[in-house]
DNA sequence: TCGACAATATGCTTCATAACATCCTAATTT
DNA sequence: AAATTAGGATGTTATGAAGCATATTGTCGA
């Protein structure tokens, strides 16, 4: 199920970048370091599977990370992307159930698992840690519900083109305002709710729309306006 | 904006059957009970709406309260009700965002205002109401997944079955088998995600299936492992 | 380098559901 | 009781998007 290959480097395994645990005290951010456990994962690898029972949470210091539940026949529904500085798998571990969803590595990713009993000491010992995992759940539930409603009632046209909008925003672009994460068609669709032929179909209005340019996964942003006007934001 | 018409009552005042103030010290509790605001609000009452800064969260002691979104043109979407026992608008007061969703009345409510400094102060000095916090805002976080993945995936026939089943969990029937809470089709239409026409011709098609029985807004309940196998669970 | 498989692209058909237009019914007001 | 209004019901039509078939391109391993 896990697969770790080489060693982590320093800076990967360095979670002093990590805002929430920025008001720790030595004590706790040593005991944080003494009892975490960072590897490197390949693309591919699946960090943990829907059902499963989680022994602790990941923080993601390289990479990007997959999260998707399984619906009806096996069609998988993309929640998010976690990258460097988010961390996984705390909703579950939190709420005490098993885990609802699967996190699977697409671009390989270097995580520290920190376990079970480290998050309930952190949140024992340090009331501002609490508070920061706090609003780290009450944000992620925002976005939840801003999802909702856009799925409820937006078109697919327009969904497609939030998506785009919102990958810009989390995975910035390089110099040639190329989008700078691979996904397939059919994960596009699998993030907006559709058809991967109909993503396909989409796409290619968008381009001949001069709004974005193709070349294979590659995804460049033409036109950005026209973008957020199709989106309906 | 907000309109109390007559004092709660004792039992409409007490905090002590929430699950959440369980493990409150005697000073912390008093302090909670001597901080919270108790009022009664009838129906059609708007507590708060999107897009308003919220003073404090409140702690349904009775009544029915329906939280939404507003969409496209004005079009409602139905995140969830809260009833006896469970809390509103802490979402946005933890994460010091300004309200994202409007909270309205649907059957006469009482509720206890508790003030973001009171929220604040038992966040610092009990670390198991923030862990206890930690677990409502990841409960409902799993479910707005769940939601998110049934309403990318289902056709409508299947979510209005599957959301008639849930409102059979969270709000009991009576002896009879009909559902204790009284939506409009056009409420129930913003809970699927439809139109409301798609309910009314639904909802007739599951009746003449024998699956419920309809007498204006009250439903009930004649076979509930239909409905199931309609929801696709 | 070739074969094989996965991903992408595109046309055509089908179907679920939205949108529109009425009409009906029950509750509320005057 | 007449008048008004909100909610509910139903038929008709329009359309977005899924599903299927098929072609093309791309990618990886032997």
């Amino acid at each position: 199920m896990r697969s770790a290959i080489k060693r982590p480097s320093e800076a990967e395994s360095d979670l002093s970048g990590f805002q929430l645990f920025k008001k720790l005290t030595e004590d706790e951010f040593n005991r944080l370091n003494f009892e975490k456990t960072c590897s490197i994962y390949k693309k591919g690898t699946i960090i943990y599977r829907e059902g499963s029972r989680l022994t602790g949470f990941f923080c993601v210091t390289r990479g990007i990370i997959k999260i998707y539940k399984t619906g009806i026949d096996g069609k998988e529904q993309i929640i998010r992307f976690a990258k460097k500085g988010e961390i996984i798998a705390y909703r579950s571990l939190l709420s005490q159930e098993l885990a609802c969803t699967t996190a699977k590595v697409i671009d390989e990713a270097a995580l520290c698992h920190i376990p079970y009993q480290t998050l309930l000491y952190l949140i024992q010992s340090n009331w501002q840690f609490s508070h920061h995992m706090l609003q780290i759940a009450c944000r992620e539930l925002r976005e939840a519900n801003d999802y909702i409603t856009d799925i409820a009632q937006k078109t697919v046209r327009e969904r497609l083109a939030e998506v785009l909008l919102l990958l810009k925003e989390n995975f910035d672009l390089d110099n040639q305002n190329t989008l700078q994460i691979s996904l397939t068609r059919e994960e596009l669709a699998n993030m907006v709710g559709t058809a991967t032929e109909s993503v396909i179909r989409l796409l290619s209005e968008f381009k001949s729309d001069k709004i974005i340019e193709l070349q294979g996964r590659k995804i460049k942003f033409l036109d950005i306006a026209s973008l957020t006007r199709v989106a309906n934001l």
